[in-house]
DNA sequence: TGTTACCTACGAATAATTTCGTAACAAATA
DNA sequence: TATTTGTTACGAAATTATTCGTAGGTAACA
C-alpha cells in the first residue's frame, strides 16, 4: 500500500484501464473478453498483468465470491493528461500547439468539431481562469 | 538496404533523431555530447543506438576521415503524425478532438497561440483543401 | 464420486530495449 | 618509441515488458 504518484502505464495496461474507465469494475474475465476483440490475449496474459497493476496501484480490487473485481484507481483524465504531458515534451519538444496544428491537420474533424474547438478557444481568450 | 516503411523509433532513438533534426547531420561524438545534457549516457550506448537506427534505415551515414557523420532519414513532420496517429489511438481511442480540448486545457498557450490555431481553424472551415 | 469448468498464484520463458565492457585500430602527443 | 586519446564493432549483460504453462483450489454437475 504504497502512497506514491501512480507509475505511468504501459501500453497492454492502457488497454486494460481503457476497458475499466468504460466498463468500470470488472472481472478478469469480462476484460479479457473485450481485449481479445482488439487482440488474441491469453487469460493468464490478462491475470498478470492486471495482478501486476494491482501491485503498482493503477487499479484495486476485491473479492466478491471466489472472483476478484478490479477497479481502475488510475482515473481517465488524469492518467490523459500525464501521457500527453510526456508525449508532447518527446515528440513535440512541449510545443502544445505545435502538436495542435498538425492534429488539426491531420486528423479529419467535422465542422461540429471544429465549432467545439473554437468555442473553447474564445472561452480561452475571454476568461483565463478555466 | 530495406525499402521498407521506416519503423516507430524507441524512446532512445527518437531522443537522438531529436538532435539530429536540430543540429543537422553530426558525429556520434557531438549526439552524445547533446544526449548527455538530457540524461547521461555512455558514448558507447549512444554509438550502439545509432548503429541499430542504421540498420533500420532510421538514419543514414557517411565515412568522413576516421569517423562517421549520421543524418536523419526519417523526417521530423512526418515522424511526429506516424507517432501522433498511435498516440491519440491508445490514448484517446481516436479522438483527435479529445486530445486537443485536453491539450489547450492543460497547457498554457500563449494569446499569440490561440490567435494562430483561431486562424487555422478557421482556414479549415473555409477551405477543406490545405 | 469423479469429471469438467472456472478461478488464483506464481515462476519462468520470450521479447524488446538499453547499457556497457572489451578488442582492435589509427592518429596525435609526450 | 611508448602512451594517451578517440574511433568503430560487437557480444553480452541488464532491464523492462509480455506471454504462458502449471499447480492448487473450489464449485457445479453428470
Amino acid at each position: 500500500m504504497k502512497n506514491n504518484p501512480l507509475p505511468k502505464p504501459t501500453e497492454s495496461e492502457l488497454d486494460i484501464l481503457q476497458i475499466l474507465w468504460e466498463f468500470g469494475p470488472s472481472t478478469v474475465r469480462f476484460v479479457n473478453d473485450h481485449l481479445n476483440k482488439l487482440k488474441e490475449t491469453g487469460y493468464t496474459t490478462t491475470l498478470k498483468i492486471m495482478q501486476i497493476m494491482s501491485e503498482k496501484g493503477l487499479v484495486g480490487r476485491e473479492l466478491s465470491g471466489k472472483t476478484h473485481i478490479y477497479e481502475a484507481i488510475a482515473k481517465e483524465e488524469a492518467t490523459q493528461i500525464q501521457l500527453l504531458d510526456r508525449f508532447v515534451d518527446k515528440v513535440f519538444k512541449g510545443s502544445a500547439t505545435k502538436l495542435m496544428l498538425q492534429a488539426l491537420g491531420n486528423k479529419k474533424s467535422s465542422p461540429e468539431e471544429i465549432q467545439q474547438i473554437k468555442k473553447f478557444l474564445e472561452d480561452l481568450e475571454n476568461n483565463k481562469e478555466l
